[in-house]
DNA sequence: TTGTAATTACGAAATTATTCGTATAAACTT
DNA sequence: AAGTTTATACGAATAATTTCGTAATTACAA
């Protein structure tokens, strides 16, 4: 039972729905249309989708359904960045973290913050 | 004139090209049916939609052709970097960077290597 | 030059993703 | 209860990607 993998359309209302919390389809629908253009029902057909993929739960509340992630936003980054690193990084890591930091120009202050997280990792690795 | 984003199939191939260099469609298609199930005219359609995209040049060499990358590995790298970025990590690299570090199992001497990276950038900016 | 093998070009089928229109159902209002 | 509003369900159109079959072209060999 492997998780499915979201389309780039799924990803954005898991996005939204990480952030708001259990939804309906109308706020989710709100949400996608101040980015872009999209019609009610059409995101109303995604988030049904979503459900019989297995990407959403849902509960019925009088006439509505709430609908909320099935899988948590650290899974599917993993398996996003897994997928990257497999594609386009020769399946190397370090590859991939390098070509960000010298690109994505990351503040000083992130940098420190960077570092001291790898020396907690060599710290739990050499005991 | 901006790169044109390539689909998971022709990442496939232009990673094959990077790897070794200007190839004829008989050795790319011959290496993608190492991992993969695809028809010869397949991997020639899909060479030739690229020419047509601008992802790839190529040169007639009697009666074949010889293709080329368009564009350089670290360009694609950052372009699908970026959108991994912003769909997935709020647009926060160094999201997408601790969890990397912190899923990917990176090994000491990796982790030392980043280490050392980034003191480089530190050095870079304070001056 | 005729035939054969290798390559390209092209069109179209198959698949997957996105979009929306229309019909149906549920809840509320009068 | 009848009408109105809001939501869902469903089917089908559109678009993007991947696939491959067939025909045309090229080079080479007999």
């Amino acid at each position: 039972m492997n998780l499915p993998k979201p389309t780039d359309s799924e990803l954005a209302i898991l996005q939204e729905l990480w952030k708001r919390g259990p939804s309906t389809v109308k706020v989710i629908h709100e949400a996608l249309s101040a980015t872009r253009d999209i019609g009610y029902t059409t995101a109303l057909k995604l988030m049904q989708i979503m459900h019989e993929k297995g990407l959403l739960t849902r509960e019925r509340e009088g006439k509505t359904h709430i609908y909320q992630p099935a899988v948590s936003q650290e899974k599917i980054q993993n398996q996003l960045l897994n997928k990257l690193v497999d594609t386009a990084f020769q399946g190397s890591a370090m590859k991939l973290i390098m070509q960000a930091l010298g690109n994505q120009n990351t503040s000083t202050d992130e940098l420190t913050q960077i570092k001291s997280f790898i020396e907690k990792l060599e710290g739990g690795q050499n005991e």
